[in-house]
DNA sequence: TGCGTACTTGCGTCACTATGCAAGTATAGG
DNA sequence: CCTATACTTGCATAGTGACGCAAGTACGCA
């Protein structure tokens, strides 16, 4: 059973052995979705339009080959950030637009309730818990 | 002279042609550094001590050589994720807590704002302005 | 001034990833 | 059945990045 910690862990070394909300928000599998330019911009592109899209229509918004858009949102639905439907012989991408953002503001929440701002030495669990 | 929409743009095409706060947030530079799983340990880490730590401190989280987490902080600094005082001849990092936590809460803001929750057509200038 | 501590930098290696082109698959329409 | 559309997959290439080791630098201390 794993035990609320009031106290912050003294060290680093301390810290990786405990685990809290950061570990799994701060999952890397997400930032590397998100860390390639042509990748990034695909995504504000959907997130601009606000609708599901179509892979050659997406793929108008920059420079690539389409076989490069079709494999980057590909990843992009791996990674959680989108979905897919197929309809017909077109397939349309979405921006899952809640788990992405409340993912995002989950993350925000937890770094900053770590922060010194919520206590000095006591963050009542809200950074970690005993592993 | 910026001219704020009303509405969303018709196509990909046209969404990649006009720029909104989604454009500066989703700023690959930032998930480039955080998409590394050492770095993302190393700043879970540095999040859940809540502290300033040295180098060498917070190399004891994980199994790196010492030098690979050097560049690694050096890194998380200048995406702007950390920051560095040197004290003597050791060298601490701290997170930046509040640019942080505020440019993902700023993302998950944008995002959500472009969603479909806010209106089907109309946006108001939350997703987009005319470059 | 010499030594130890606390990092940093140079360098070679290995693995992964983005890209384009070409070929393949799936579906709608005539 | 044939063809066009809308993607997807295979493959080769070029670039990037993480890593460890070894050497270098910066600073405190005796």
């Amino acid at each position: 059973m794993t035990q609320v910690r009031t106290r912050r862990p003294a060290s680093p070394a301390e810290a990786s052995a405990c685990c809290g909300p950061i570990d799994d928000l701060l999952d890397p599998a997400l930032f590397k979705a998100l860390c390639d330019p042509t990748r990034a911009k695909l995504l504000a592109c959907l997130v601009k339009c606000g609708r599901p899209c179509g892979v050659g229509e997406v793929a108008e918004c920059c420079s690539v080959d389409l076989s490069v858009v079709s494999r980057h949102l590909r990843t992009l639905e791996a990674a959680g950030v989108l979905t897919s439907s197929k309809s017909g012989r077109s397939v349309s991408y979405e921006v899952r637009w809640k788990p992405l953002s409340g993912l995002l503001r989950d993350l925000a929440d937890a770094i900053s309730r770590c922060g010194p701002a919520s206590g000095s030495t006591a963050c009542n669990g809200a950074c970690h818990v005993r592993r």
